[in-house]
DNA sequence: TAGATTGTTAATCGATTAACAATC
DNA sequence: TAGATTGTTAATCGATTAACAATC
């Protein structure tokens, strides 16, 4: 079965199912199951080879599937094999602590782009970058052909620098801002407001 | 109709649509729509009509919805009205930002607890606190009766360190760590990976 | 009153699960 | 071969949308 239109809620599962197989990789592991996995991940066993059944067959009936083989099939599903420069606005200490995750830039974006409106921050130097001022955000974005944009500046100015992205050829932006954006069609965001996932879980507790 | 069961998907919708009402409350407004709160959020207004629904007769036919009444209400129903204190596990530079982030204590989410295992970081000050050692994680947490914790440590501490979290009594986490946590029924977590959210839109890039 | 918007029902749409033939 | 596990189909389950009477 070849791509048709993948259900976003599919694709969305498949950057866990890497992250696991990454994790089953270090410990040398060689094959896996849709069983094994599932219980990892917590997700059914049928619904993981469902999924994976929508861009190929990957596995061997009888010994599941080849650990390396898969890692890098959803690699190339999911365009990751190349690492991607990433444009991140607003360094207060969250974009600071975004800045120096090595998580990132193991598993395919790089910051090379930063961006403060404070005069205190701007030319000061963070990782082999220096942070550039906000006016020239659209310019030097565009230019660097930058995709991907993360927004660690407070929701007062998200939505003003969320359009500047957009301008500058942005079409993924993670927003750690707590505020809901305006985006055009075409263009994905990612929410990562940590006070929604605890007010979420609030909802169970006493 | 009175809660019987609700699905955690409207659960998790409520705290958005709470965001957005804020922001609106902000803005001196006095009332919305489920269409203009529909607009607001990216969510159709029949969703957001049967969502709050669920929970009670909220609005008045012809006019809307009162902004303040139904704050007040998703309060109540997210068991918002009280500050909860929280443990945060993991003093690098995530858990630094985290636990200096207003947006958190903003909203109902108070870090009191702060562990790290360097000998280092422990006896350090943070706010008005001082990092603690994680072998006193659990008796800490437990005594002063804690049910949310926050875990920014890398992943190879993760489970480990949700595992003792859970013994402590915590039903809700909170993980930036990379890794799925494996937790009894009853225990809540909420994934906040950045690369996950990159990697799924990295999908739709070319 | 006339216009607007709710809460709810029924219809539609989509996602998950169960089951199993195929086959390694 | 016998046992295990895939990929896929059909059945089930759940979520979203459309429509509208009720009513502010």
């Amino acid at each position: 079965m070849i791509n048709r239109d993948i259900p976003d809620i599919i694709v969305g599962r498949l950057p866990v199912y890497l992250r696991a197989l990454r994790h089953m990789q270090a410990q040398e592991k060689q094959t896996t199951s849709s069983q094994e996995l599932g219980e990892w991940v917590g997700i059914s066993a049928a619904q993981i080879r469902k999924d994976l059944s929508q861009f190929g067959e990957f596995g061997k009936q009888g010994t599941g599937y080849n650990i390396a083989f898969l890692i890098n099939k959803l690699l190339e599903i999911l365009k990751l094999k190349q690492i991607r420069d990433v444009a991140l606005i607003g360094m207060g200490d969250m974009g600071h602590a975004l800045s120096r995750y090595q998580g990132l830039s193991d598993r395919g974006f790089q910051v090379t782009l930063v961006f403060d409106n404070d005069p205190d921050k701007i030319g000061e130097r963070v990782g082999h970058f220096v942070v550039a001022d906000n006016r020239e955000m659209v310019n030097t974005i565009r230019a660097a052909g930058v995709k991907v944009g993360i927004i660690c500046v407070p929701a007062s100015a998200a939505q003003e620098v969320a359009n500047k992205l957009i301008e500058a050829g942005v079409t993924a932006i993670l927003n750690y801002a707590p505020i809901s954006l305006n985006v055009p069609k075409g263009v994905r965001v990612q929410y990562l407001d940590p006070a929604v996932g605890l007010q979420r879980m609030s909802y169970y507790l006493d």
